[in-house]
DNA sequence: CTTTGTGCAAAGCCTTTGCACTCGC
DNA sequence: GCGAGTGCAAAGGCTTTGCACAAAG
């Protein structure tokens, strides 16, 4: 992910304004691994900036989302979850608690088995999830 | 995915119940390959059966899933989908329509890159989810 | 000064749940 | 008859949106 201050370039030039609380949600992304989802960036921002409103994490998650510098992951964990590294990878999602894992594949191109439907549809990214469970979530 | 008749062995089985509408539900996903939501599913059943609820619908379309009958997908479309097949495979999602079509990948054994930490996971699934456009969303 | 961002609260979508009645077993 | 299933409606979680004010460019 780019740092808070290489967004901020990237916001300027998008014509996007650049606020205390859009720079605080970089922050709070920058260099976390942990997924969060929106509520969970939200929580962290407020920490330090009490009046920040949910809907203004929401507004910044999904402007960085559309503008490519996040990745917005459905995982079926309930909320959305955000992903600040946006380099080819894979996930690991444990069933029990929620937590999910940046993984890599070796295999560089993995492509459905070809059928005569091929041309019937443009493929332009492929995720894999890997489910199961952590070992702390061991029964 | 079995026959409404099989299913309705299953439920008894399991000393689950068997009624008209959960049956209409059954067979309103046998041989369906749309990968309904429950919704969707309600409202195929709804048309013969005007009184049935929402509720039902999912009720029944839990149980199938919790006794491995269907396959619940969380594809980010929104609404939960629902896959009769349950044989091994993989999804194509059209990001415009929301469309979903099943397919078969080549390489029988994906897996994450070794790494320190593989020790601390146990993998239980795979799914792999390709996105992309069908030609009917083209632009 | 114009345009976008912010905070609040209300509404939206999908799903789950409490209750009383019905019906399969 | 007992207990699970059903219908209704209300509530729940996550996200989006309308509004008026504040602030960035």
């Amino acid at each position: 992910m780019k740092s808070p201050d290489q967004l901020t370039e990237a916001f300027r030039a998008r014509g996007l304004k650049v606020t205390p609380q859009r720079q605080a949600v970089f922050r709070a992304l920058h260099r976390n691994d942990q997924h969060p989802s929106a509520d969970a960036v939200y929580a962290t921002v407020a920490r330090e900036m009490p009046t920040i409103s949910l809907r203004t994490v929401y507004q910044t998650l999904g402007d960085l989302a559309e503008m490519g510098e996040i990745l917005q992951l459905e995982l079926g964990t309930g909320a959305a979850r955000f992903d600040p590294n946006i380099d080819p990878h894979h996930h690991l999602v444990c069933e029990r608690c929620g937590l999910v894992r940046d993984v890599q594949v070796d295999d560089p191109e993995i492509r459905p088995s070809t059928s005569p439907e091929d041309q019937d549809f443009c493929i332009t990214g492929t995720e894999i999830v890997f489910r199961g469970h952590c070992t702390h979530c061991e029964t």
